[in-house]
RNA sequence: GGGCCGGUAGCUCAAUGGUAGAGCAGCAGACUCUUAAUCUGCUUGUUGAGGGUUCGAGCCCCUCCCGGCUCACCA
């Protein structure tokens, strides 16, 4: 059974699939496998007849710690304040920076991929005290925090320190602050210059109350409290906090024994790594993910990340042939969930994972499935080729007319193509006439071939052919003449005008350069001496 | 040091307890109009090592070896 359908089989109720991202730092295409993976869980628990909410969080409440996304003059002022009072970047008019980013940037790649989650902010679960009594409880079970943090993660905390951190009410920066003594309504703080290295706080001291907004919970309650406030029941994680004694672990020991919450079911999934190397934005081998979404359509990046079990690694490279071949791998489900035989094993339950590759929240499977899609590969080579109607060839490829929805896909994959063709494609994926001199590939052409191009020569410039068709014919024809063998012919040709020994169909290629360039090359060809 | 994942054909990978198999590469062949296409045939295995469970193990359990990622400060 597939692995979210399995999951699905095993809950009962209704329920609650949350997600969140922290809007600091950069959005690369590894970011978007939690996404897509609990979109696929909700839209099991749906298919499973349960209820189901799909909440997906935005943590605006911490603090800025990147200064490299702030203009100079503003990292003195914001670094350490929330994200949800940093202002957006000139040129936004978003209300702040967590809101811009996170809305110009990430959820516009959830759209496009058919994911449609309830989003919230958590600075406003917080503005509007629905986090209090768990605030409440942290503060009142703090040396229960504070064992928990040493039994689980042997962290040690000094008897004074308490689970929350405040906004300074004179600098507003939260990541600068240290509170102590709860008296039940407020707590003492300090906003300390050399708490943080990346920000500075102001000296200021004060008591307030931590409720309200005015102050947040550290990480681990956080996520416990949200578990509570929202009665979450599945949230899955990455693998760098599902390991033992990290966050996830401190997470759930606090849920159960301080907020008395039992914590959703986890899923523990692993990262994408590019080219067997982890993603690091700042060695440049990361991804963003809108550089990714231009090459690879919304259902092919869906399957990229729903094909493998979510614990294992996605090994990513864009180079070379793994984006050809994941358009085949999926061309492969999608022709077996339509009945049709194919070769190899196949994954198990193959038609839930092409339902759930398909953009939600309903998609007509037998219809896509059904649908004829152009092979990748081909499609980049016939776009490289002067004059040539894509629509009609698919179409005699097709043996019929292009429906609505093919005529659709169709257009997507020309356009990945292309982006594909400019970004990543290896050098033999792409086409290239060489005009300014000679392919030494001619030097092995032996003295048949070489006769075959003089007599082509001959043909072509006394017949004139204007057209691929009228190429092509006249290729086979005079081939038939000097009595060689038509796979000869094209590959004397190819080697002419591409240096390779195969190529796309030659009368197409020949039609669209100058005739006197072709004439030219074809008797040059002819006249090489063999090395 | 702890955790997770992987190790299967020359390469990339599939196969969730039931005959180890695909793509690419290679070899041989077909084709007078898809020539990076299509079709036919062939070849390739100590499934990292060892033990265990089972009628049956690439898969489950145990012990190792090798590689990758991750955590151990904060969020």
């Amino acid at each position: 059974m597939y692995w979210a359908d399995e999951l699905a089989a095993a809950v009962a109720g209704p329920q609650v699939v949350n997600d969140s991202k922290s809007p600091s730092g950069t959005v690369h295409i590894g970011s978007l496998r939690g996404v897509v993976l609990h979109d696929a869980i909700h839209r099991a628990l749906l298919g499973a007849g349960l209820e189901s909410r799909f909440l997906y969080g935005v943590d605006d409440m911490d603090a800025m710690d990147s200064q490299a996304l702030l203009t100079p003059d503003a990292v003195e002022r914001y670094m350490g304040a929330p994200l949800s009072r940093v202002p957006a970047p000139a040129g936004s008019n978003a209300a702040s920076y967590a809101r811009h980013f996170v809305g110009e940037i990430f959820f516009k790649t959830f759209e496009p991929l058919g994911i449609k989650p309830e989003f919230y902010w958590v600075s406003e679960l917080y503005a509007a005290s629905r986090m209090d009594s768990y605030v409440k409880l942290a503060l009142d079970r703090a040396d229960r925090v504070r064992s928990i943090y040493l039994r689980v993660s042997h962290v040690e905390r000094p008897s004074i320190w308490l689970p929350i951190q405040i906004i300074c009410e004179n600098c507003g920066k939260i990541g600068t602050t240290y509170a102590t003594d709860w008296d039940g309504s407020t707590v003492a703080y300090t906003c300390k210059p050399d708490m943080v290295s990346w920000a500075k706080g102001c000296g200021h001291e004060g008591r307030v109350s931590p409720l309200g907004g005015r102050a947040k919970l550290p990480w681990n309650l956080e996520w416990a409290a949200r578990w509570g406030v929202l009665g979450v029941t599945i949230e899955g994680c990455g693998k760098d906090l599902a390991t033992t004694g990290g966050s996830r672990d401190r997470s759930e020991a606090i849920s159960r024994e301080v907020f008395e919450v039992e914590p959703p079911r986890n899923v523990t999934y692993e990262f994408l790594n590019i080219g067997g190397r982890k993603m690091s934005t700042s060695k440049g081998q990361g991804v963003a993910a809108h550089t990714i979404a231009e090459v690879l359509p919304p259902e092919q990046l869906r399957f990229l990340f729903l094909r493998p079990r979510p614990n294992q690694v996605i090994d990513f490279d864009p180079e070379g042939d793994t984006i050809p071949r994941l358009f085949d791998e999926f061309d492969r489900i999608a022709a077996a969930t339509a009945g049709r035989e194919v070769k190899g094993e196949l994954p198990s339950d193959h038609e839930r994972l092409f339902a759930y590759s398909l953009l939600g929240p309903s998609p007509d499977v037998t219809g896509a499935a059904a649908a004829f899609r152009p092979a990748f590969a081909h499609l980049a080579l016939l776009l490289q080729i002067p004059g040539v109607d894509i629509a009609a060839r698919m179409e005699a490829e097709k043996g019929a007319p292009l429906t609505d929805m093919e005529l659709a896909l169709l257009a997507e994959r020309v356009a990945s193509a292309r982006a594909w063709l400019e970004s990543y494609a290896p050098e033999r994926a792409r086409l290239a006439v060489r005009r300014d001199e000679m392919p030494a590939e001619v030097g092995a052409l032996d003295e048949a071939q070489r006769a075959y191009l003089a007599a082509l020569a001959a043909s072509a410039e006394a017949e004139k052919p204007g057209s691929g068709d009228a190429w092509q014919t006249l290729i086979f024809r005079v081939a038939s003449e000097t009595g060689l063998v038509s796979g000869r012919a094209f590959g004397a040709l190819y080697a002419a005008f591409l240096g390779r020994t195969n190529g796309p169909r030659a009368g197409w290629l020949l039609a669209g350069l100058e005739p006197a360039f072709v004439v030219e090359r074809l008797r040059a060809a002819a006249a090489v001496t063999p090395a």
